[in-house]
DNA sequence: CGATATAGGACCGAACCAGTCCTTGATTAC
DNA sequence: GTAATCAAGGACTGGTTCGGTCCTATATCG
């Protein structure tokens, strides 16, 4: 169904959250939550995650709280999903010992692969400075996700829609 | 969690089946589903879903079966996907009913929705075609999916990994 | 008729998600 | 030193979805 699960939007929002204030002052989970609506003892686990994988650094006590802990430039969405949700997999062969029983003949294993990984490239360029940045574009045509496509022979564009 | 049902793995193994052989012949459920071993009840009603959605056109009957109603070039894995798992929704706010109840408050949703918007163009851009051809490359840069990039303003690519 | 097909509804166990509750332990304010 | 404030983390629950099975009805060919 190839969703998002909320605890990874929160989590984003909380990193959107620390990213457009003073680096130096911590908000508290409390804080985060009550901004957004966030259930505190859900977010709470998420930032807990979140500074276990090296995202934020917590202080705990009074005045204590979450800063983060690298330039938000150098956290990419794909990094804090995985940290939040586990390994991205877009199909269950994908993963170490999710191994699909008919992973021998199915056919679509290495296309579905190449899928996985364009989503997975397109994650992995969108950083947390991007989420957090007011005003962004859908710029030029650019590197990023490079979907498979026929040799050079015609079969133009369906694109867009 | 972001992955795709199997049923619709399902869906893309029996059409690239379907798009590998002779457009004349039909095959039946149960003859794809030995082939790839998969639940014949279960692989019946994804067909019988694809045929609604006009991929698929059914013969009923002795020797009946199934056979492609479409040329597969025009067939892309976002509608199959979609026909047969339902809307892709990246969050929960992103379906028609599913108002997740801090859409007002919450800041990543824009940001999502451009995130989801890129992995509807990268599957609105693969075909049952591509994913049927043997030999698939990984293009140059291309037009597709378009990440929203920060301004002009350096900021370079950290994409790779 | 009887074999082979599709069409489609009902049902079930397992897994996962979202959220709650409760306990422990560190740090600061008073 | 004690109380308030914070993070850390385990246990549990209700609801939903997924993957799959079963059973019946209907169409078509030989
Ligand atoms: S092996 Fe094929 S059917 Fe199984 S999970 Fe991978 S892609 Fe899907
Ligand atoms: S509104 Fe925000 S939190 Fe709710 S589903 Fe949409 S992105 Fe996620």
């Amino acid at each position: 169904m190839l969703k998002l699960t909320k605890k990874a939007d929160y989590g984003l929002i909380a990193l959107k959250h620390l990213a457009m204030r003073n680096p130096a002052e911590t908000a508290s989970a409390k804080d985060i939550a009550d901004a957004y609506g966030i259930p505190l003892p859900l977010l709470s686990k998420i930032l807990q995650k979140l500074a276990k994988s090296g995202f934020l650094r917590s202080e705990q006590g009074t005045n204590g709280g979450y800063r983060l802990a690298r330039d938000p430039r150098e956290m990419t969405a794909l990094e804090v999903i995985r940290s939040i949700d586990g390994p991205i997999i877009l199909t269950s062969c994908f993963t170490e010992h999710g191994e699909c029983h008919h992973s021998g003949r199915c056919s679509v294993r290495e296309p579905l692969r190449k899928v996985h990984d364009g989503i997975l490239r397109l994650l992995n360029n969108i950083t947390i400075r991007d989420i957090a940045s007011e005003d962004m574009e859908v710029p030029a045509p650019d590197v990023d996700v490079q979907v498979y496509r026929l040799k050079p022979s015609g079969l133009a564009a369906h694109a867009s829609k």
